[in-house]
DNA sequence: ACCAATTTGTCCGTATGTATG
DNA sequence: TCATACATACGGACAAATTGG
């Protein structure tokens, strides 16, 4: 028998070499974010390697949220930010042909949670957005487009709110995938809006009041209606979500 | 007043623009996952750009998961794996400097959830590799590096079992996070290692019986106890994560 | 097992637009 | 206004690996 005594070794493009090499400084935490990185030929100079070496591998990091162009074009070190996170994992969920019984599933777990660490949780400031944004539901309660927009909202202003973000980001996705169907919803069921708004308006109450039960029982009511319109609406819950629910996902394309 | 008739325009770096039209196709289901994207010099004429702005296109989609070199080196449509995705996200919270409070409120809340998931959904293959699991667990009681690795296999296969994708994705950053300081507390509560063993073993026999109940009381008990360990071992809840306890997610860096 | 064509990874040089001082 | 520095994009080149005879 031949002696196997290498392991394979690893061969990696000098593109993956060079972000590899910056990413492990920046989670080490020998650069950090707002901190500029040199230009494209000082990174030449430093790597060895040829400039379209360099770019090559810069934009695996600007695409990863690490690096970013900031002021006067220069790289600056950056954090990813959790909405441009978001939406990548909701991408993927959509390739992955997630079904409406999953999101939900996982809403019905994670939103009632969610508003109950609201409202220990919750600052002034964010109550007075809350309360913006539910003034703003009850006069647009004929335009259906913005009113889902406005619940999507309503709901990423509350996981704000409970101040962990880690709960943040395991919600999110599953909120931008989802929320947008509302407008759907009001297609088929004549009497969504009007409830919708109820049912803001008293968890917003229950948060000014921190009454952590009460937000709770009405986001688990308002999760379980907002199925049953799902439901009504035609949508197939263990079918995939479909291309239109899908738009405002896609013409993100812009500042992403 | 000048009149303004004109939208501002959106104006991005030719790189985006390939990236960007690419993925739309993609995400809109023109072109699916394991489908072969052209050469680059393909790509180079459909574009009508350089070789040079091709490849830095790529690489975004490269990064984010969206295509990949396949066999014969070939560019083919890809599904971003859970597990690279889950590995991004770990590190960007890293970055945002995620608290041991944060990680264990979320897991409080969404282990026992899952394991309730996995009660009802989980199948004969996902058991046995659970069994597998528990038994190396018991032999390997000593190892505490090696402990800490089967630890966090054990929640990813719970999870796994679960059945929703979604879930999955929700819970998986924190586990990456959270599970290896096992290693640490099993340092400091000596006791720590059986006590893990035999969670782990009446967690896999209530999901034998399917015992709902049974699996959520367990979890809620296990990730508790967890959650005194850690500090006792000396963690500070609100404090971020410490470097020794990344070592896993940055010699990741290989395969990502 | 050898050869010719293709393709990727890498490098070099250059032009252009824009921002800085 | 001019000069400098830098990012973007282009064109061309070559070696190594892979493919397809």
């Amino acid at each position: 028998m031949r002696q196997n005594k290498f392991k394979k070794l690893e061969i990696m493009p000098a593109y993956r070499l060079v972000a590899d090499a910056i990413e492990k400084q920046i989670m080490t935490g020998q650069i950090k974010p707002e901190d500029p990185i040199g230009t494209e030929a000082d990174l030449v100079e430093q790597f060895g390697v040829n400039r379209s070496t360099v770019r090559e591998g810069i934009r695996l990091l600007e695409q990863s949220g690490m690096l970013r162009r900031g002021e006067k074009r220069r790289l600056y070190v950056s954090l990813p930010g959790y909405d441009k996170l978001a939406t990548r994992i909701s991408r993927s969920l959509v390739l992955h042909k997630v079904t409406f019984r999953e999101l939900v599933e996982t809403l019905e777990i994670l939103e009632p949670t969610t508003i109950a660490l609201a409202a220990k949780h919750i600052t002034e400031e964010q109550l007075e957005r809350l309360r913006i944004n539910v003034a703003a539901t009850e006069k647009e309660l004929e335009d259906r487009d913005r009113l889902s927009q406005l619940d999507t909202e309503f709901h990423s202003i509350i996981a704000e709110a409970a101040h962990n973000s880690v709960f943040l980001l395991a919600r999110e996705p599953a909120g931008l995938l989802i929320y947008p169907a509302t407008q759907y919803i009001f297609e088929a069921v004549p009497e969504a809006p009007s409830r919708l708004l109820e049912a803001h308006k008293t968890m917003l109450q229950a948060l000014e009041e921190r009454d952590e039960e009460k937000a709770r029982v009405w986001m688990d009511k308002h999760v379980r209606d907002f199925v049953k319109g799902l439901v009504r609406s035609g949508a197939e819950l263990d079918g995939q979500i479909a291309q239109p629910h899908l738009a405002h996902l896609l013409s993100l394309d812009t500042y992403l």
